[in-house]
DNA sequence: TGTCATGTGTCATACATAGGACACACTTAT
DNA sequence: ATAAGTGTGTCCTATGTATGACACATGACA
């Protein structure tokens, strides 16, 4: 699924349950004008802007960080880690690439459990 | 130290041993104007592209991650592999924002190893 | 002393990104 | 039936990104 039909049937999901979801209304809370949005749920125009997607993301009750993926884009907060030490992160994550998710949840586990 | 005045520093480095490090040469072998790339070694204009800087890297010995990191980038291989599981990733990833380079190695090692 | 190479200044360009403004046709509630 | 709300089509714009082309002054070198 794109990120534009994603987020089309996302908002329609929560319209039928309250009428507050409109493109105009969504549209004005999210702060851009609703030919824009509806622009973007039809994938006429790219996915906005990380701010704009997070909006939306906290609008719908959705995940920013898949969001974000759907839209091609890697949250910036996570660039900013990675380019802090870019020699150990592009490594491990190349490593990790062709890991199975629950081993590397496991890691993250570890991790906060302070098995480190 | 910023991506400008790294790359100067080493192309000069090499240019000291081998005059095949010129402005001139080195940007032929890039692929891009001699006149762009000495506006890229002084600050002039922004890092170029993520293509222009992996062939800069190869050319001058370097890391491609790590001189993508001082322009500010990530390389975009790693950028699709969270991508592809952004949730697994950004949690990981902000887990481990705190934590020592030692115990990120020790992580990517044991990962390597086959301890999962 | 002329030739060649060196770094650089100036100007221009092509395309992408990130939207805003406004009008219009259709539906829905009153 | 009329007012309000709905989605969308068209047009426009500002800023950033990523370069290329060309000329020019300086210095090395044969």
């Amino acid at each position: 699924m794109t990120f534009s039909s994603y987020i089309r049937q996302s908002r329609e999901g929560l319209k039928a349950q309250d009428r507050r979801f409109s493109v105009r209304q969504v549209a004005q809370r999210i702060g851009v004008e609703p030919a824009y949005l509806s622009k973007i749920e039809r994938g006429d125009v790219a996915p906005p802007s990380e701010g704009k997607i997070r909006a939306l993301a906290e609008e719908l009750n959705e995940d920013p960080d898949v969001l974000l993926a759907m839209a091609g884009k890697v949250s910036s907060d996570l660039l900013a880690i990675i380019r802090k030490r870019p020699k150990l992160f592009a490594e491990l994550i190349r490593d990790l690439k062709s890991m199975p998710d629950h081993a590397i949840l496991r890691i993250a586990r570890d991790v906060r459990d302070g098995d480190w």
